[in-house]
DNA sequence: TGTTATATTCAAAGCGTTTCGATTCATTTT
DNA sequence: AAAATGAATCGAAACGCTTTGAATATAACA
């Protein structure tokens, strides 16, 4: 077997309670014995085996992280970025992450992760949107809970989300240094917090430049957000003959999709209309023109969370609310200054 | 509290040992006090704690995952995908992954993954190129190893594949059927593995129909196997005069850039030129053509090698070897029928 | 009928830590 | 000089389970 604490106690003459005061810093040690332990520890090659530990203080330096299944199994990478920027924040603070998805329909009763059965988690880190039940659960339990990109309807949570609204603000503003004045905006999913926020960014960006809404280059009926509706809500916005300069599309999907209309009928980009997007995906330097975006720093809204909750585990301070990460233009070929500007 | 194997025992009017031996299926109990048991457990709503059954029974039931950083941290999602196909079937099997990076320059005596040294784990999976200094260590440790997509040049081990030959061979087949004759191989790498087993389906498919190498269409040099080197390979090949009526790309950026390249040099997809590349990565459905691709389905790999690992642990059954996952070959638009063929 | 095998249950000894209260001894304080 | 304080250390009791060997009861066998 390998070495335990009892070896390290005979070998440093001391009592099994002195070596563990020693490797938790709690209590008086005279420093002679203090070294005496630390050189037996160090001959030994003693590491305190995590099982007993947490069997012992009731800690078990685990977080769960759950995902509802269906932002997980498809191909959407966003939550896996975010998911592995907890991990690897997690090592950091000698925690580790224990992941699971729950399905969208849970139900108490059933599909409840194993981790909360056994009780091997400090906490719960939940990305997305989760089933309200699990969330009332895990509140019964008493295990802290951090959201990411979500917010249950009842209850004081804190919840990480990314900055929206600056983003979609600075993309508008990027636009309207550029010399836009005519900028569209095409959205979908109105009921989505996230493009709720995008729409708002865009609304302040014109506003602080004391440009008007013009409701005819708004266009985001579309309940979904993706390169199809992109394309058709493209077309619905120009079959009104109006004449933007620039867009912005509250996300890359959708940019992608409206490129694509946009070449169809020969609009060249950048030269006769500037587009940018929100989400900063991998295919965007692939596109041509390669799209000027949002970046949105996933892996960081995973790090930020787990921080989040290890300040509530050892501090205590249970500071709730939101934490907005931030976001950062990535400017590419998309834009360009307005035909015509000459600033 | 929550509720221990205590109450259980106090509430069905047995020993402590009998609900563990119940639960744990082990010995002859008689029918009656099982079911006394069992409607003991489902009343208090029981369930064991993992700590103190791990710490008794000397199994973790959690599984290493290591990886060598520099395969994570850039953008390439390959072997996250593999992380997440173990990681969900690691659940149907009641283990839990816990996946850490090592530097690849690692040395013993630094950098030791913490669930080694915790002892927190019953086996590893290492995916990718994995310094030999770590699998030695793991080794001293007994813990049994399932490598991914490598295997450490000493030792006998067991590691997961792609069948990279197989898929070739099938890439190959598919331009074959189409009624080409004259297939390039676009290559790089040669020291890969993967590269050399995709020249050699090459080779096999060709042979298997009859059909020439010719040394002269097999443009291999690059180092690199990026986007650039399929560009700057495509320039080579078509520099020395030749006339191919179809490609063979070791992977999709290979293949990606070399379309560039046919484009610029107006040759028609598919309709002058077929291409069909390996990998299946996302972008190709975003490629104008969409390519026609071997898809490597990476999630199975590593499914696959946690089958294995628990295969291992469990009925200690270690049969060492290879395991090749299959691949699938992906039909897309770049690959069309030989011009002049009519058959 | 006595013996042996088998089925069932249990008590107790771990597993490797943490933690709490107790003990000892050296200082201070009054 | 007696009492109180504080530092340093330790013993022992948890923590919640598994596992082993023994005990008891029952059935099968010769």
């Amino acid at each position: 077997m390998s070495v335990t604490i009892k070896d390290v106690a005979k070998k440093a003459g001391v009592s099994l309670s002195t070596v563990s005061l020693v490797i938790n810093r709690k209590s008086h040690i005279a420093p002679e014995t203090r070294k005496r332990v630390e050189d037996a520890i160090a001959e030994l090659n003693y590491y305190p085996s995590r099982t007993a530990r947490v069997l012992a203080s009731k800690k078990t330096s685990n977080l769960g992280f759950i995902l509802s299944d269906d932002h997980f199994s498809r191909a959407e990478p966003f939550y896996t970025k975010v998911f592995l920027g907890a991990e690897f924040e997690a090592r950091q603070f000698h925690y580790y992450i224990l992941l699971t998805t729950v399905p969208k329909n849970f139900r108490e009763g059933s599909h409840i992760p194993r981790f909360l059965l056994e009780r091997n988690v400090d906490g719960v880190i939940m990305a997305g949107h989760v089933p309200q039940a699990l969330v009332d659960y895990v509140q019964n339990l008493e295990l802290p809970i951090i959201f990411i990109d979500y917010s249950p309807g009842r209850g004081r949570f804190t919840s990480v989300f990314m900055d929206n609204e600056g983003g979609a603000c600075a993309a508008v503003n990027h636009l309207i240094q550029l010399g836009h004045k005519e900028i569209a905006f095409l959205g979908g999913d109105k009921s989505h917090p996230s493009m709720i926020g995008r729409f708002q960014g865009y609304q302040r960006a014109l506003q602080e430049h004391n440009l008007p809404l013009v409701p005819i280059l708004v266009e985001d009926d579309d309940p979904e957000t993706t390169l199809e509706s992109g394309y058709s809500a493209a077309e619905r916005l120009f079959k009104r003959g109006v004449q933007p300069t620039a867009i912005f599309a509250c996300n890359d999907a959708m940019a992608t999709g409206c490129m694509k209309y946009l070449k169809e009928n020969n609009l060249k980009i950048p030269e006769d209309i500037s587009i940018v997007g929100f989400d900063d995906i991998e295919q965007d330097v692939l596109l041509d023109p390669p799209l000027t975006t949002i970046r949105v720093q996933k892996e960081e809204m995973g790090a930020v969370a787990l921080r989040r909750m290890v300040e509530m585990l050892e501090k205590k301070s249970s500071l709730i609310g939101q934490v907005l990460v931030p976001v950062e233009l990535v400017v590419r070929k998309s834009t360009a200054r307005a035909a015509g500007d000459r600033s």
